[in-house]
RNA sequence: GGGUCGCUAGCUCAACUGGUAGAGCACCGGGCUUUUAACCCGUUGGUUCAGGGUUCAAGUCCCUGGCGACCCA
């Protein structure tokens, strides 16, 4: 019958064609012919878009309640169920469908002994990836497969595209990243890491609420850089006519909230760095941090720990978890080691903020690490550091007492002037929290600012401004303070086994589709 | 910023040293009452990322550009 078919598809042209233009030419074919449905039951007086379905149970619903059920029976449970077409299996007066909801699948059972033919005729003509409303009776197949037995369907949305293949789905990383929304619908993988983060979230959220932690939120369009050291975006609000900075950390606005009385705090909340991006880096990405009234560092280091055990070990009971090459295990206590002792043993040399800065910079002329001319020994150290111990601190450590040069958003360490009481979280060679007892001496606090800004004037592009405002909301007094920030996205990626940020965020940052 | 690899039908992939662009799935038509990536038969479907060059002839070789992945700094 090769006329009928040419004719099908002339007809199918005619109705599309106007309403194409919008949208790119990707599968013309499927779509002209998909559209033509939408056409033809428009024609009969039907909505291919229906406003609403009641639905009874779902696929998860139904396996939990009828788990075990033996092969051959049918049931008298009468359910309405909703989800998408994933695969159809027709064979002639007997058709199976794979139907997909939000917490499972479940087998649809159409029988010509059950439906009318017109209705097998209909349900034969549905394409993978439409929304249906089924209704009928919950059985098992033969072979013990947990079915519905339908004896009615309603169409609720139409697909006009197709999905990718059935069976090696989508898997070009870009697209799946474009169109997160196939991904979510054809990759299990996507789905389990976007659910583990969202559950996360959420436990991280109960943890802190179980601590008498407020959940507060600041402004994400600032006047001043600050927080942290990175580069900002830049946008401008007109009816101020202000050039404004979208926030890099939440910091500076925490505290303040410190000074105002609201003794423990946190935020989790996206910030955005004027960055490349790579494997780890993200130019938006999704921060916790946390303050504490009368907490030092060691308090933030037992919360940071005992937050990380909270969300993970719904995930991983045994905490451990493979992470690319490495098999990490999170197992506390995360182990404990100063800077200087970190270097000491990895390289054999001592290092600390006091030894004159000449002979610090002959050993990285030695180590062959990089330098400005204006650090001091503090700087220097943190570069060894950076450069060559980091990347190799695989297992959770806590790497504290940073020199006081690059931390000066952070209180003097009570045993050395020129360091800081700060830690950072290395986990697999990033930095997964960064936590300090906080620097509350507004005189202090101001020092610490002009330097930053007189290296912001010399070309710094990620140093900060004085925020002369925060150092106000200090001179009313802040408590001694501990604080913490955890970035959310890496700690997702660990308890997910996924070595790329782009996996654990929805709508990662990408360059615009030509032609979208 | 540097290097390597990739981009072919809606999806997943082929196409030797340059010689008529193919398969599976999907789609369309037909068959099939217990399938499970159902199966069987028959069709349809292409600006080979874009532009330029070499050649009788370019998916293939060369150049430029775009997008992406990975590695390095």
């Amino acid at each position: 019958m090769p006329n009928e078919t040419t004719n099908a598809k002339d007809a199918s042209r005619e109705p599309t064609a106007p309403s194409d233009q919008d949208v790119d030419n990707e599968g013309e074919n499927q779509r002209s012919t998909r559209l033509a449905k939408v056409q033809a039951l428009r024609a009969e007086g039907r909505n291919p878009y229906p406003v609403r379905y009641e639905r009874t149970h779902t696929a998860g619903g139904i396996r939990a309640s009828h788990e075990g059920l033996a092969p051959g029976s049918e049931t008298e449970d009468r359910v309405r169920v909703v989800g998408r077409l994933m695969l159809l299996r027709r064979q002639g007066k007997l058709s199976f469908a794979t139907l997909a909801d939000r917490d499972g699948q479940i087998q649809l059972f159409v029988s010509a002994g059950k439906v009318d033919k017109s209705t097998h005729d209909e349900f034969d003509h549905l394409d993978r990836g439409d929304w249906i409303g089924v209704e009928g009776i919950v059985m098992t197949t033969r072979r013990g497969e947990l079915s519905i037995a339908i004896d009615q369907f309603t169409l609720l949305a139409k697909a006009i595209r197709p999905l990718p293949d059935k069976w090696h789905g989508l898997t070009d990383i870009d697209t799946r990243f474009r169109q997160r929304y196939v991904d979510l619908v054809v990759n299990d993988e996507a789905k389990r890491v976007a659910l583990i983060r969202i559950q996360t979230i959420a436990r991280i959220r109960r943890f802190l609420e179980g601590r008498d932690f407020l959940e507060v939120e600041g402004p994400v369009l600032q006047t001043t850089q600050g927080g942290a050291t990175a580069r900002p975006f830049v946008t401008h609000h007109n009816a101020l006519n202000l050039d404004m900075y979208l926030r890099i950390a939440l910091e500076l606005h925490l505290k303040r909230l410190i000074v105002g009385g609201l003794d423990r705090v946190y935020e989790i909340g996206r910030v955005f760095r004027n960055e490349g991006t790579d494997t780890t880096h993200n130019p938006e990405f999704t921060m916790l941090e946390a303050y504490q009234a009368l907490g030092d560092y060691n308090d933030m280091m037992e919360l940071t720990e005992s937050l990380i055990v909270a969300a993970a070990t719904p995930v991983l009971p045994d905490l451990k978890v493979k992470y690319g090459d490495h098999d990490l295990d999170f197992t506390p206590p995360f182990r404990r080691a100063t800077m200087s002792t970190l270097i000491e043993e990895e390289l054999g040399v001592h290092l600390d903020p006091s030894l004159p800065v000449d002979e610090v910079r002959a050993l990285l002329d030695g180590l062959q690490v990089e330098y400005e001319d204006d650090w001091g020994s503090g700087r220097l150290m943190n570069a060894v550091y950076d450069d060559l111990l980091q990347y190799k601190i695989i297992q959770p450590t806590f790497v504290l007492d940073h020199p006081r040069e690059c931390s000066p958003l952070a209180r003097a360490h009570r045993d050395d002037p020129l360091l800081a009481e700060r830690f950072e979280l290395v986990v697999a060679g990033h930095e997964l929290a960064n936590a300090y007892s906080e620097l509350n001496d507004p005189v202090d606090q101001l020092v610490q600012f002009e330097a930053e800004a007189s290296a912001k004037a010399g070309g710094d592009l990620e140093a900060g401004d004085v925020d002369l405002d925060y150092v106000r909301a200090l001179e009313y007094g802040m408590p001694p303070t501990g604080g913490v920030g955890i970035g959310i996205d890496r700690l997702v990626m660990y308890l997910t086994g996924t070595p790329s940020i782009r996996e654990v965020i929805l709508f990662p940052t990408l360059r615009p589709e030509p032609g979208m």
